[in-house]
DNA sequence: TTTGGTGCAAACTGTTTGCATCTTA
DNA sequence: TAAGATGCAAACAGTTTGCACCAAA
């Protein structure tokens, strides 16, 4: 199975992770990242927290919090602020690098590529001297369903966020 | 003087969009605009209260808040969400669409051009039938001064911040 | 057994809201 | 003079911090 083979091995690169820096490796941060790579799409804290919280783990969002910041530092997920005022997260590894449309008007959050932006990054880095650690291209503006003025609920709102 | 002009040109713009759209015209509005216009780069809500206040002005954040929207609204300002949990602010009046650099060591922001982020929006309407209001390319990574590892003390801090 | 990690609650920060007062139209 | 806008302070939401307890190494 395609599900528990990905968890395996991002537990494992997780496993090496703490290893490595001299973390301590706790059921609490296993379970975290268990939970986050068996769901799909975008989330933020209080989602995942909500979510824990209903399958009985015992986990405070201070932990919650403290274990972004690890799997932020070992790449294992991705953080976003699109524009509201709280932070989106989502899996890093097995996913390709990618942008984001965001719809104005339901929220809704699709991933797209295009391989400029690279060039993009490359003349930056070239031309500016300026050293090219990641980057995030937001496009904003109404999705195809909004376009068609479907009143909101007949639609499924918010299935990325 | 070009910059009683450009004042002069947006407090008429702002001006005619009150009117237009029912607001009053408060002296406090366009005091705020004026502020924002008198200075260069990146400002926050707290940076332009402080300012202000300096300067005697009789404002509350409420009302620069307030004010913020409208502005934003008739776009003579622009909103950007950079990594900070804080809204950062830019006159968007006679200053070109543009992107971002953002230092992640010394936090500055500058600005750049690329033509071919225009292409992309248009692929991305034309393929993914996604209607573009606006976007924000934000690249991550060490400014020229940051990779020359230039102790932070020497450095001025955050110019555009 | 030591020290880093945890849960909880309190603190903090940026933003929004409620309300009495003021002021533009 | 009535609807909107204001200043202030309290409320709010997301995140961080302090601290006593717990458990990996």
């Amino acid at each position: 199975m395609v599900q528990v083979d990905t968890q395996d091995h991002v537990q494992r690169i997780f496993s090496d992770y703490l290893e490595r820096n001299g973390h301590r490796k706790t059921p609490e941060r296993f379970a975290i990242l268990g939970e986050i790579y068996a769901q799909d799409g975008h989330f933020d804290i209080e989602r995942l927290y909500v979510r824990m919280k209903s399958k009985n783990y015992r986990v405070s969002r201070a932990t919650l919090y403290n274990t972004m910041e690890l799997l932020l530092d070992c790449e294992l997920v991705r953080r976003h602020r699109f524009a509201s005022d709280k932070a989106h997260f989502e899996k890093a590894h097995a996913n390709r690098q990618h942008d984001h449309l965001i719809c104005e008007q339901c929220g809704r959050v699709q991933e797209f590529c295009d391989p400029r932006i690279q060039q993009i990054r490359k003349t930056v880095s070239e031309v500016l001297h300026f050293q090219v650690q990641y980057h995030a291209l937001h496009i904003h503006g109404l999705c195809s369903d909004c376009q068609n003025q479907r009143p909101a609920h007949e639609r499924d709102r918010q299935t990325h966020l």
